[in-house]
DNA sequence: TATTGTTATACTCTATAACTATA
DNA sequence: TATAGTTATAGAGTATAACAATA
């Protein structure tokens, strides 16, 4: 299973080739740490959202994910009927949604959480402690810096 | 712009958070420098490997990429409609199809090498030449050691 | 019978447009 | 009229199955 396996380095030392397949490896080991609880890295993406402060609307929780309001309805869906969050009207404006989380809501997150702690500090094994804080902190670096953005 | 940015410190700290909105960025970046080329990333990809060493058939250098053979095709016939390769049968087993670069193959390939390193350098800008390298290394490390397959 | 390239098909993820109900 | 949620639809991207040519 390694007879021409590899893509040359031309190509596996590019920093997009890099970023991709750390991504993807990352990926894959969230989802196998997450499957006993099941849901998947973008679902717990949405509980922590909707854990850290309670959004007023679906659509103000599908902006700070970033994502459409189309696909948050599906999202929200799926963990409405695993029984981790119920949506009600809001009370002064009955087209927004309020979406909270239900205790089994709390107790998966608690958990799932960790699991997926676990998972990064088993992706980030193969580097020393430094190494592992340094990648962090130059990866929060650039993406909260606007970076490309400028000129 | 920025009422409702951040997705919260929950989320955006972790590390698969990071690592893909640091890829999302980086292709964009990326995607960005090419257009004058005509090529997207994976294009690139593909004639890096195919300048590589000449694979002897579409399936070695599919398998090079970790694509399927058969989103190769597609690939292959994108780029052999710019004139960037052409294809041929196989000497000595006609059912194989030998993939060459042209003239303009290496030509393109040669200044959209160049522009993605330039989109390289703009995406590490905002750290120190020494904290890029080192994440250089460390993403090297990690995608290359098997990392979370052991047990 | 097995393999290479190809095509057709399906599945996932996501975005756009249109619909409803509220405002 | 404008907005929140929803639905239907379509577009990328990729994988699986089936087919033709060749071995």
């Amino acid at each position: 299973m390694s007879s021409t396996d590899g893509p040359g380095p031309e190509l596996s030392r590019r920093l997009g080739y890099l970023l991709k397949h750390a991504q993807l490896r990352m990926a894959e080991q969230t989802a196998k740490a997450l499957t006993p609880y099941g849901i998947d890295g973008r679902e717990l993406a949405v509980l922590l959202v909707l854990a850290d402060r309670e959004p007023a609307s679906q659509q103000q929780a599908a902006q700070r994910l970033d994502i459409d309001r189309t696909t948050m309805v599906a999202l929200l869906d799926a963990l409405e009927g695993k029984g981790l969050l119920s949506r009600h009207p809001h009370a002064d404006d009955r087209r927004r949604n309020v979406v909270e989380l239900t205790d089994a809501g709390h107790d998966i997150l608690r958990r799932a959480a960790r699991a997926s702690d676990d998972a990064e500090r088993e992706f980030l094994a193969p580097l020393s402690p430094r190494a592992a804080q340094q990648l962090r902190d130059s990866l929060q670096t650039i993406v909260t810096r606007p970076g490309g953005q400028s000129s």
